[in-house]
DNA sequence: TTGACGACCGACCGATCGGTCGGTACAGTG
DNA sequence: CACTGTACCGACCGATCGGTCGGTCGTCAA
């Protein structure tokens, strides 16, 4: 339709997500995202109506990504603790993907602030992507729980503390790699991290087969 | 000194502290703080050198906060998982203490970029209590999976999926009180979050009773 | 050839940004 | 009394902010 690689509304999105998760929205002008791209700061209002507006299409489009990798497998006909097993794997998976998304949604989550003039559609929009997405990922605790898979804690809090666990590695930027040694996105780190999470959910959360009765089954 | 509650210099402090915990560094203006203390801009500049004085400043000092609480546990001659244990407790009451405490760490962690005219000291101060917080935190990780009480799991990797997994609770805004259906930082909501993530830790990096005693050794 | 249209741009707007400057009020000290 | 230092302030600075406006250019249909 426009320039043969992609489009400069395409464009100008991917250029801003990347900022935005560097500085935030405060932190981060027009005419910076217009350099980026090569454009006229006067046509990013060409393409979008707004600062705001851009910023929440922005964060619409990362949270669609992360819904279209993980929904799938939370409503799928498995057991919990494989929904479990099998979303945390792909989540971590999309926030390797992109480096920029878990930055961009935890500052997200911050920037709660009221924007000017009411809640724009897109706000509203990303908004339902996310509620959808914690409402499927409670759903599966609940049935975990309820069937004894999982030990029986506070859904709510195991769900934030959950979701802590898994974006916390790839949002912890300069720290985490002098931690780890290393890029926070290499293969190896990845895997390490989905290791952890894994280990540290299996054990901790769901109910081992030496606690509920028999042996314990080693794997891997 | 000066006011009889607070001095003015402690008063900005703490209305700093809440500003950028809400809106982070961009978002903050001179400005804003100066109304919010009812002092004239120029006020500020009295008391600190600028702006990214001040917000260092109020790093530290939230850092400073943490330390306090936190370092001695993890400095006593007690076993790793008390460590664990008490260090975990300490470092979420010391979250629970101030509300703002968890976000502004989260956002300084994003907010990486370099301030121009190079580091201020203020700015390597918190970063050195940071950076030994985060030694003293490994260390008893290490000595815990040394000494066999802990699974044998990559402590850079175990460590921030510690981390994560206590702050997010304190930092997820309006979007945790909706899913816990109350505020943050009840007591009781505190107390729920504190047996989450002991409970997580317990069964998930802890090499239970009944794993280290008789039958095969589970590892990896 | 004309006209409509989407993409794009430079120039500009009022507001706000971090920061400076000169000055006032006052407490303490000799 | 004069002098000094601290706390504080209003006015102002250049730069940048998000956003608007009028207009240019190339494309495509009639």
């Amino acid at each position: 339709m426009a320039t043969p690689p992609a489009s400069s509304r395409d464009k100008i999105l991917d250029v801003a997500e990347a900022l935005f998760a560097r500085r935030g929205f405060a932190g981060v002008g027009m005419r910076e995202v217009a350099d980026t791209v090569q454009l006229g700061k006067s046509s990013l209002f060409h393409h979008f109506q707004g600062k705001a507006q851009l910023y929440f299409e922005v964060l619409g489009r990362v949270l669609q990504r992360i819904e279209e990798r993980v929904a799938p497998i939370l409503e799928a006909p498995t057991p919990p603790i494989e929904k479990l097993d099998r979303g945390v794997d792909a989540l971590l998976d999309a926030l390797a993907e992109h480096p920029t998304t878990a930055r961009l949604l935890l500052r997200a989550l911050f920037e709660e602030d009221a924007f000017p003039g009411g809640p724009l559609p897109e706000e509203e929009a990303a908004r339902r992507v996310l509620d959808g997405l914690l409402a499927r990922m409670a759903a599966v605790l609940q049935e975990g729980i309820e069937s004894g898979v999982f030990r029986d804690v506070s859904v709510a809090h195991a769900l934030q503390t959950m979701i802590g666990a898994c974006v916390f590695h790839f949002a912890s930027g300069e720290l985490g790699e002098e931690l780890i040694g290393g890029p926070l996105l290499s293969a190896s780190a990845v895997r390490a991290q989905k290791d952890t999470v894994r280990q540290l959910l299996h054990h901790g959360l769901a109910v081992s087969a030496a606690e509920s009765g028999e042996e314990a089954p080693c794997r891997n």
